[in-house]
DNA sequence: GTCTATATACGGATAGAC
DNA sequence: GTCTATCCGTATATAGAC
C-alpha cells in the first residue's frame, strides 16, 4: 500500500470533514443550510489550523480569524459558542476520524506482520492527509480543558495500545521477537509522529511520506522481526 | 555510563544555570548584587517552565507569574525587558547548555560505537536533568520572533548533525550498516525527545531514564550495526 | 530593589441593524 | 445569515513612591 492508493481509498477532503462536523453539531450551530454551513466551515477550520499552527491558537485572535476567513466575528459565533468549543471541534473531529479509520483497515489484514505494517502506515498517511490537524492537536492539546485533555489523553493510549496488541499477537504467534510490548509500542509511534511534528524539515529535504514510512518500516521490523525472517513472505496486499 | 554518573559529572543545578544566564546578560539586568539575581532568576524561570508547560506560555500572564515568583510585575521587569525576552533567555539558555555539553563528552569518545551510545545518552540524561526546559523549548519554539525560530532550527539541525557524523564515520570505517545517514539520525533525535516530549507517560509506567536509554539503543543498535556484531567489543566506559 | 498604581491596547463575546 | 458597533475584562509595560 502506498500514500497514492491510500488517497483513493480513503475519502478525507475538507468538504468531507466538514460535513461530517455539521452533522455531529447539528443543534448548536445556528446557521441551517447545508451548503452555507459547508463552506463556512472549510473556511474557519482551515483559517484556525493555518494561523494556530504558525503561532499557537492562543495566540491567535478572533480578529486574525476574521480577516483569514472573510466571515465578520459575528458571523463566526454562528459556529461555535466560545473560541474554545472551536478548539475542541477541531481536536474531536481528528480522534474520531482517526479511531475509525485506524481500525477499519487493520481489521482486514490477518497475520500479525501485516497488521503492524498496515498499523504503522495507516497511521503515516493519516497524518499526511491530515498534517495540519494532526500538528494542531499534538501542540494544542495542553490548552484544552481538563476534560478535553483526558480525552486526547486516552486517545493517545488507544493508538498506542493497538500497536502493542499486534505485537503481542505476534509474540504469541512466534513471529516477532520478545521485546517490551509497550515500550516498543510507545517508540514506534515516536518515529510515526515525528513525520508530522517535523514536516517542513521532510519537505525541504524531498524526503516523500512513501520513503519515509519504508524507512520506518525497515526500522522497527529489524528489532521486532524474528531472525528466521518469517516476515518476508506475509507482506500485506 | 547511566544517567547517576552522568550527573554527578555534570553539574546542572539551577543555580548554576542562573549563574550563567546572569552572566551573560550583566548588562541589561538592572539588579547587580548576585546573590539576589540568582535567587531571583531561580523564581522567573522555574516559575515560567511551571505555569508554561501547563497551559503554553502565551497564555500564562505577568500576573500568574507574578503570583508563583511572590515578586511584584515591577520587580520582575528589572530582569528582562519584555515578555518575549523572557522566552528567549530561556530558549537560548537550554541550546548554550546542550551544545557544550554533548561536545565535551563525544569528544572523549574515539570509536563511532562509543560516540554513538555517548550522544544518545548523553542527549537523553540532558533532557532528563533539564527536563522543563527541553519541553518548553520544543513547545514553544514557534512563538518565537522569525530571527530566534532560525536559532532554533539551527540548533535542531546542529544536533542532528552530530548523529548523522558519527553514523557516517561508522560506515567509513566498516563498523555500521549502509543506511540514509540523515534519516537515520533524523529518526534516533525522535527516539530521544520522545522521552522529554511524554514524561509522564513514562514516569506513570516506571521506565526509568536508564531503562529507556538501553532500550532505544537496542532499538538503534540492531538498526544500525554490522550483523558481524563488532560493536560488542567497544562499549564506553 | 521592590512595590503599588496606572496608562494604554487588545482580548472574547454579544446586541441589534440589515 | 451576516455585519457593525460596542461592552467590559484583562493583557503588557511603565512611572514613581518607598
Amino acid at each position: 500500500m502506498g500514500y497514492a492508493e491510500f488517497q483513493k481509498q480513503v475519502n478525507l477532503s475538507e468538504q468531507d470533514i466538514c460535513r461530517e462536523i455539521f452533522a455531529r453539531n447539528r443543534k448548536t450551530i445556528r446557521v441551517k443550510k447545508e451548503g452555507t454551513v459547508v463552506k463556512n466551515l472549510e473556511r474557519i477550520f482551515s483559517a484556525t489550523l493555518k494561523i494556530s499552527n504558525q503561532k499557537g491558537f492562543q495566540a491567535m485572535s478572533m480578529r486574525d480569524l476574521s480577516q483569514e476567513t472573510h466571515l465578520s466575528i459575528g458571523a463566526m459565533y454562528s459556529y461555535f459558542a466560545s473560541k474554545e468549543e472551536l478548539l475542541a471541534m477541531l481536536q474531536h473531529q481528528r480522534r474520531a476520524i482517526t479511531g475509525r479509520i485506524l481500525k477499519e483497515r487493520i481489521g482486514r489484514q490477518s497475520t500479525p506482520a501485516a497488521k503492524l505494517r498496515t498499523a504503522i502506515l495507516t497511521h503515516l498517511y493519516l497524518s499526511e492527509a491530515m498534517q495540519p490537524w494532526f500538528y494542531f492537536s499534538y501542540m494544542e492539546a495542553k490548552n484544552l480543558s481538563k476534560k478535553e485533555q483526558e480525552l486526547a489523553v486516552a486517545s493517545e493510549l488507544y493508538t498506542e495500545r493497538i500497536f502493542s496488541e499486534i505485537l503481542k499477537q505476534g509474540q504469541d504467534e512466534g513471529c516477532f521477537s520478545h521485546r517490551d510490548l509497550q515500550l516498543t509500542a510507545s517508540l514506534i509511534k515516536a518515529l510515526v509522529q515525528d513525520w508530522y511534528l517535523k514536516r517542513s524539515k521532510y519537505a525541504k529535504r524531498n524526503i516523500s511520506v512513501d520513503q519515509y514510512g519504508q524507512f520506518v518500516l525497515e526500522f522497527v521490523e529489524g528489532f521486532v522481526m524474528d531472525s528466521t525472517g518469517n516476515m518476508r513472505y506475509s507482506h500485506s496486499a
